[in-house]
DNA sequence: GATAAAATACCCACTTCCGGGTATTTTTAT
DNA sequence: ATAAAAATACCCGGAAGTGGGTATTTTATC
């Protein structure tokens, strides 16, 4: 099984390398350190399996997903990432990812669904599989997914807030009114399905982009 | 040298552990997954060094870090952090860290530091090097540490606002008055240096507060 | 060329938050 | 026992953000 790994910390390829290579079944072919490299890495590589952190600079975990997924037919995507927030999963699962562990696996879990998802089938972490199947269940009965992404504009203005800036600075510095940014603000608030600030940055930091 | 790994996420402790065994000067005599547990083992194993994360959850790494120290003469903290921000190095150095490196150091910078910082001596990666002596010449020259530690109470509030809770809300759930928590919050932004709740929850992130 | 999506901008009303204080009581530390 | 730190609570005023709309122009997309 051939494996690209995909984290912007590179102790952590360092040590994931050392770790997976003990396994004779994997190989590890490839390192990338955010979601452009792993795209471009996967087009050449054609790895069976690349293993994405999801809070990576330049392009996060759940847009390389997509991208890997559009160009690279056979290639799987195994999400290894901190957080076991409902929306973030089901995000980056409809996105097309074939499974999902967090980092708090330990090195035999994280094998088994190597070679789980390079079979082609689905794995989901214990901490993030109920709650995963909820949310499928409630979203078919529903008929409707819940999740909308946010825009380029929006994602720029969530960056800005991150960076402490109010509304008004914000606008100056777009060259832009305050009322249209205070309308991207209600948009990215509704999208999200946070109430305030807070949980717009949190959500921010999670995907690494702040 | 024997040494102890701290870290919430196991499968980067395992990581590091299959990394680190490669070198024959260094024996991972133990890991823990927190703060508290850092502390713990710490004092049964008296490690040469702890190798310590800053984001982890009961106990962040820098109560960690000053408690390890209090109680382990011969024990050398080196942190291995995500984030190169100025505060941040500040603070667990004023703690009593040894050293400091971000987490995408490779191996042979990772196995420096840790002989450095054995043989008793500091070590700063690149990144927060001159940041940290400006910091620092900075301090000397007004007198002052600019760093206050938050209390108990605050950061109480502090995880409240990172759950999306307003003042009121926070104020009921704590039992007090909202003007009290107002105080609160007006205290925490100005201990932090930051603007506003979006800095705020910035923080506590990375301090894995939530 | 039609249609949809994104980006822009405005309205009103209300809540929440921030900046500047002051002051009392309770805990903690020496 | 006493000083210092923490926790509590209030004042005023203004800035910033949220919730509910509507509407036009620009940019993709089919």
């Amino acid at each position: 099984m051939t494996l690209l790994l995909a984290d912007d910390q590179s102790i952590i390829l360092d040590g994931l390398e050392a770790l997976l290579e003990q396994d004779e079944e994997v190989q590890v072919v490839g390192r990338a350190s955010n979601g452009r490299e792993a795209v471009e890495r996967s087009k050449k590589l054609k790895p069976d399996v690349v293993l994405m952190d999801i809070s990576m600079p330049e392009m996060d975990g759940i847009e390389a997903t997509k991208a890997v997924l559009a160009c690279c037919t056979g290639t799987r995507v195994l999400v290894l990432s901190m957080y076991d927030h409902h929306d973030l999963v089901h995000e980056i699962m409809e996105a097309g990812a074939s499974g999902y562990v967090l980092k708090n696996v330990g090195k035999e879990e994280l094998c088994r669904a190597l070679r789980i998802v390079a079979a082609g089938q689905q794995y989901l972490t214990q901490e993030v599989r109920s709650a995963f199947d909820n949310d499928m269940r409630a979203k078919e009965i529903m008929g409707e997914t819940g999740y909308h992404a946010l825009t380029k504009r929006e994602k720029e203005v969530v960056k800005l807030i991150c960076r402490e800036c109010t509304t008004q600075e914000i606008a100056a510095s777009l060259f832009l009114s305050p009322q249209t940014i205070d309308t991207h603000r209600k948009n990215i608030l509704h999208k999200l399905g946070v109430r305030n600030t807070a949980g717009l940055v949190k959500y921010a930091k999670e995907r690494g982009w702040c």
